[in-house]
DNA sequence: GGGCACAATATTGTATGCGATCTGCGCAAA
DNA sequence: TTTGCGCAGATCGCATACAATATTGTGCCC
């Protein structure tokens, strides 16, 4: 279920596995292959990574601070479950943060960054032509992110990362078009201003695409995906 | 040099003690009672809080997530020194998010928002009067992540929070005013903005303390309470 | 006398074991 | 058949033990 790489944790370069775990269970969450709900067992993941449960635990209070899964206490870690209050709120502050720094990363894109933000668009693009579409919402995420970077506000970039990763949680829950995920035209569009230091224009499309993304959810229904029947009743 | 509280952490109702002890960290940060770059050791805080040190590495983590500390591989955990590009997006951010969650305190807040926001004012003049600084100014901060939540909004208020935390060490490195902390004044008419519902004064008054504080920065100096000494020589 | 190499110490990183708590099943009683 | 209780299994919470790494102290060689 979980795919973590090619090769097992211990050849690699011992880089510090906790992160490595977090960050590989946070990209299978995004991607959506990991869905909202599910047990993140402590013995199973250091069995799947093979080392201690203490490292697994460690990355899985990483994810609950960032409100990727919540951890209740001695039942275990579950992947979150976004409420439509919280999938709201989550919205409103993109609508707050990022067209403000779309604002900003207009101002200050220099020509590399245009440069890396178009490839990112193209493995955008390639990642849906190929049908993966888990991965194509992940590099849509990224972009986002990406541009709150260029807008030289990392703090800000902090919390639109983390809001960005809730919003996958969300999209996961709530999205009710059937359509393909992305019209990855507003993200065109909103390099293009970028691009050209359009500042305004910027500002506008994060705000509309922002916009655009928060109608396409149903907020309303209570969340299908649900663990088991019992979480749905309880 | 750590309070944490009147009697030993067993003797209390068996709450989760991670959080206790990073509440209690956390609290001690807040009010200038652990300066910024100061060792915190794993075997020490696991002889002052009488648990493990698995608990207070665990809490240590946790802290370093929200950027209060910051954890040095194999060195060990030290309370955060935000450098001054970093205290710079602190206050952007907060005068970004926070005149906004004002306006939206003022337009939602109840009488008994209000209520509690003087009750926390009074806190905040007897502290001072008290020349208790280090509780009035965690409390001054406090007042703010208050205002935050009235908003309704409490992902924004968990960002406002955070941000609020790290003011806090930035004033401890970089506060240049010599006088008073607060001129508790300005909390006085915001406060006040917010009890008649006046939206558009909140925001603004909400801005100008903001850049007020900001501009009581001195982000040129290094900071001067630095770790070892070597930080400072090197 | 100064600088470098190596040994000793201290501190953090990781694994594992034991006790506590929750879940699920089975059995008995109504 | 249904409902309640209790026991067994599984999983987590925490402490402890061991391994790895950084830091400090010492002595030798230049």
């Amino acid at each position: 279920m979980i795919n973590r790489g090619s090769a097992s944790l211990k050849k690699q370069g011992e880089q510090p596995s906790t992160d490595f775990i977090a960050a590989s269970l946070s990209r299978a969450i995004h991607e959506h292959r990991l869905a909202p709900g599910t047990k993140l067992g402590e013995d199973e993941l250091a069995d799947i990574y093979e080392v201690s449960r203490t490292i697994v635990r460690s990355s899985l209070q990483s994810l609950a601070h960032r409100q990727l899964v919540e951890i209740k206490r001695n039942r275990g870690a579950f992947v979150a479950q976004p409420t439509p209050k919280e999938a709201r709120e989550v919205f409103e502050a993109r609508e707050l943060l990022e067209p403000r720094t779309a604002r900003m990363a207009a101002q200050r894109a220099t020509e590399k960054d245009v440069t890396l933000l178009r490839a990112h668009i193209a493995q955008e693009h390639a990642a849906l032509e190929a049908g993966a579409n888990g991965r194509a919402l992940y590099l849509s995420g990224q972009l986002h992110v990406h541009i709150a970077k260029i807008a030289g506000q990392s703090t800000i970039a902090g919390f639109v990362e983390a809001l960005i990763a809730r919003s996958s949680l969300i999209v996961a829950l709530y999205w009710k078009r059937e359509s393909a995920l992305c019209e990855t035209h507003a993200h065109d569009s909103l390099v293009l201003a970028i691009e050209r230091n359009d500042e305004t224009a910027a500002e506008e499309l994060m705000k509309s695409h922002l916009v655009d993304l928060h109608s396409a959810l149903d907020l309303a229904s209570k969340p299908t995906v649900g663990t088991s029947l019992k979480d749905i009743l309880g």
